[in-house]
DNA sequence: ACTTGACTTCGAGTGCGCTCGAACTGGAAG
DNA sequence: CTTCCAGTTCGAGCGCACTCGAAGTCAAGT
């Protein structure tokens, strides 16, 4: 049992690749405050908790799912704000819930145009070829 | 029987409102070789015909579908070179499918950590509020 | 001791997809 | 006949989300 293990801290270049940004956008998501200052080291370095990598992650899933970087940081500033912004933050995902859902239905009408088009190129295909 | 309910042709407002783009777009679009270039009237105002609107209203699903610009260009140019790039059309068609259908599992994963998280949440209120 | 390479901050630059303003024109309504 | 509105072209500007370059620091490996 090392207690590396148990107390990871990981560099900012580490945390980008666990979490699939660059070290760039990490940095850029904490100036921008969708993070919270992230702890440094003695000599100024970004240290990243296992909290800090699972934040991080959930931010991609909302960066992913079409929320823009303006609600996620109101989502972060309520999250700062502790239990308080229990109720805001539920309200705030379930909004954003109906819109991936009407996203999803979107993306399954244009499938259909997608598909009727394919179909359409294998008849004309099959006559002109 | 009015022949103007036959032959149909639209204003660039008229155009952009059946199809749901602005008229800076539909022009835009034109610019960028996305639709053909659209015929005039005598005074030089373009006339969208049925066909070209069918055409804006497939780009709009591909758009909407996430295909960049750059690459309904090159569909654009397939679709004006007749039916020899039929194959190619096709061809552009599936692997576009194949890159929605990726989209659509992502947003299905996502979407589940949204309900974890709203779970969460509504469990964190009973407990605490 | 020196080199390497990942880190720091800062401000500037990029790519995408529109979006708009300016200056003008031309057909239709009152 | 005038007023109005929707259209024209052109080039410039915008919002978003990064992405990068410059100049410097620091710790570890050879």
């Amino acid at each position: 049992m090392d207690i590396s293990t148990r107390e990871m801290s990981l560099t900012v270049g580490e945390a980008a690749e666990r979490v699939g940004l660059t070290t760039y956008t990490l940095r850029w998501y904490e100036q921008e405050g969708l993070v919270g200052r992230v702890g440094r080291d003695s000599s100024g370095r970004r240290r990243y908790t296992e909290s800090d990598v699972n934040w991080l992650f959930l931010l991609t899933r909302l960066r992913r799912t079409g929320m823009p970087v303006r609600d996620m940081r109101r989502y972060a500033e309520l999250a700062r704000h502790g239990d308080s912004t229990l109720g805001a933050r539920r309200a705030l995902f379930e909004a954003h819930r109906a819109r991936v859902l009407a996203r999803m239905a979107e993306l399954e009408e244009d499938l259909k145009v997608l598909e009727h088009k394919i179909d359409a190129y294998r008849r004309a295909e099959e006559e002109s070829g």
